[in-house]
DNA sequence: CAGTAGCT
DNA sequence: CATT
């Protein structure tokens, strides 16, 4: 459950949604997405993220040269995010204990898509955990300590569920490379990351 | 020009 | 570092 000693507060459970549960969830962020399809945003310099991006919830987590914020509204339709699935808030619930969520990032990745390191900073309270459920390929995930440090690895596979919190809650984390073809979850393959945080 | 979820 |  704590796979890194030196990373206090960063939790994992491996396998935590079995191949029914990963099947059911995969079913529901499919229609979430056909309502709200994910997009490619640019980072505040203008340059293209490698992932695909969507939300779900009272507020998505965007980036554009305006910078990163949370909004209401997908920016490309305009229209409110779809709902946040029960079974993840009842996930979140059973497994953080926090007040609910108001914000799920869909992040999807093909087979070449990254993620840098960096720290989830844009949410107002910072002492909430953000959790992390993982579908579809594999990745290989980095995190480290936020003051800086040596980062580990760990490969997350679909149905596995993380978590940053406490002490953690600001680890530096990214996604290194994805394993192309290690799972037939998601439609179309590649990986599905949903992150859910409080973000007011 | 400070900040950086991008890139080398 | 290049870019905003």
């Amino acid at each position: 459950m704590t796979p890194f000693p030196d990373l206090p507060g960063f939790l994992y459970w491996p396998g935590r949604l079995d191949p029914s549960a990963q099947a059911d969830l995969m079913a529901q962020i499919a229609v979430a997405m056909a309502e709200a399809a994910p997009y490619r945003p640019v980072t505040p310099g203008g340059r293209p993220f490698s992932v695909w991006m969507t939300n779900l919830g009272p507020l998505g987590w965007v980036s554009d040269r305006a910078g990163y914020r949370y909004q209401p509204i997908h920016p490309v339709t305009r229209r409110p995010w779809p709902a946040i699935p029960d079974s993840l808030l009842a996930l979140w619930s059973d497994l953080t204990g926090a007040p609910p969520p108001d914000a799920c990032l869909v992040n999807r990745y093909e087979a070449d898509a990254r993620m840098g390191l960096h720290q989830d900073k844009d949410e107002a309270d910072l002492t909430q955990p953000v959790l992390s459920v993982s579908l579809g390929d594999t990745a290989l995930f980095r995190i480290g300590p936020a003051g800086g440090g040596p980062t580990r690895s760990l490969r997350l596979a679909s149905g596995d569920v993380c978590a940053l919190s406490g002490p953690s809650r600001l680890a530096r984390h990214g996604i290194d490379r994805i394993v192309g073809g290690s799972s037939s979850l998601v439609p179309g393959g590649g990986r599905i990351n949903l992150t859910l945080r409080r973000a007011a």
